[in-house]
RNA sequence: GCCUCUGUAGCUCAGUUGGUAGAGCAGCGGACUGAAAAUCCGCGUGUCGCUGGUUCGAUUCCGGCCGGAGGCA
């Protein structure tokens, strides 16, 4: 039921190519929203065909909020995407309007969506480096030692082999003092300040969605990918923007002489796989509430734009 | 037409001196709090082409059939 301090959050997740764009703009259109994407690769500049980033074509005059503003070589974390699109969806509100939450990275709708208070200090970049270096040198479990004698409970769910997770719990420590799951039992203590439904566009047949993967690579290669991705494999594979599916994939193409069709193969593979990893996310949420696309196609999109409005109206009023 | 090779997981292939089988890739499941389109963990999913025979027991040995590749004509 609502509650009346709330600020109203329509969330829109699924997959990559679950079609979250349009729906997005549909709904806005109709409830008078303002789209605010939650995609780690949409925020980057030029990154536009690989992304899938919405043309102004199809926002349709829909206003969209955290795409398209960072520069390429710039890194960026949850912690910034949160406070980010936290102050945008208070100003869309304020004006009166319906924040429509949009997008596939699963980390930041549910940071965003959960109010998590990230830890104060910033990343300690050195301090990861110095640990880093004693992992190459005396071993990783040397680090997840020392971490169990900090932190079991951590410890305990890390595997030696996840050495990113082990370097950032021992940072968590060695900056603030206070362990990673004492941190973890800190991020909740503040309630969300959204009255939220949350729409999670998926399939119940699988096969379907990677169809329509393997159809849209396609097309963005026919839209110029290629072209796009020159730019960008330039840049040092430190660069979050440099992980965006569709720019890594072609590098052996551009620099070993592989073959485009190999490249695309890769590609095609690593977007079903990405997927995967998002259903995955999503499905362990049990307050999405699902949508089967399956048959999504112009015929029947009227009525999955139909029940998604129905059921935003029954959870927020 | 004859000869040779070959048929095992979705694909490429290993293997069982006869006790119903295992690698890589693909796939599936999961985790996820400052890299998250990232990172990491787990899991063989199988009428061993079909059909007779020998055998306590055949995917393995033998015969026939079917499919594929090559050679000789």
């Amino acid at each position: 039921m609502a509650e009346y301090n709330k600020i109203p959050l329509v969330v829109i997740a699924g997959p990559t190519a679950s079609g979250k764009t349009k729906l997005a703009v549909d709904i806005c259109k109709k409830l008078n929203g303002e789209v605010v994407s939650a995609d780690s690769m949409q925020i980057y500049k030029g990154m536009n065909i690989a992304t899938a980033k919405p043309t102004l074509d199809e926002m349709h005059g829909i206003k969209h909020h955290m795409i398209d503003f960072l520069e390429t070589d710039k890194k960026y974390s949850v912690a910034q995407y949160c406070e980010q699109a936290t102050k945008c969806i208070e100003k869309i509100h304020q004006k009166g309007k319906l924040p429509v939450l949009a997008g596939g990275t699963g980390l930041y709708i549910n940071s965003l969506v959960e109010n998590i208070q990230f830890v104060e200090s910033k990343t300690d970049y050195s301090l990861r480096e110095k640990l880093r270096e004693k992992a190459d040198s005396q071993g990783a479990q040397v680090l997840l030692d020392e971490l169990d004698k900090i932190d079991k409970e951590t410890a305990r769910n890390l595997h030696p082999n996840n050495l990113g997770r082990i370097i950032r719990a021992l940072e968590i420590y060695y900056t603030t003092g206070i362990t990673m799951s004492e941190q973890l039992e800190k991020s909740r203590r503040h309630p969300s300040p959204y009255n939220v439904c949350m729409l999670f566009l998926t399939f119940k047949d699988r096969q379907v969605l990677y169809d329509r993967i393997n159809k849209r690579v396609d097309i963005m290669l026919e839209k110029g990918l290629v072209e796009e991705a020159r730019g960008f494999i330039q840049l040092s594979s430190k660069n979050t923007a440099r992980q965006a599916i569709g720019y890594k994939e072609l590098v052996p193409y551009f620099n070993d002489g592989a073959s485009l069709e190999d490249c695309t193969e890769k590609l095609k593979r690593e977007t079903r796989r990405y997927a995967k990893r998002q259903l995955t996310w999503f499905n362990r949420n049990p307050d999405m509430k699902k949508i089967y696309v399956d048959e999504m196609t112009e015929y029947d999109y009227k009525e999955i734009l139909d029940e998604s409005i129905e059921v935003i109206l029954k959870t927020l009023n």
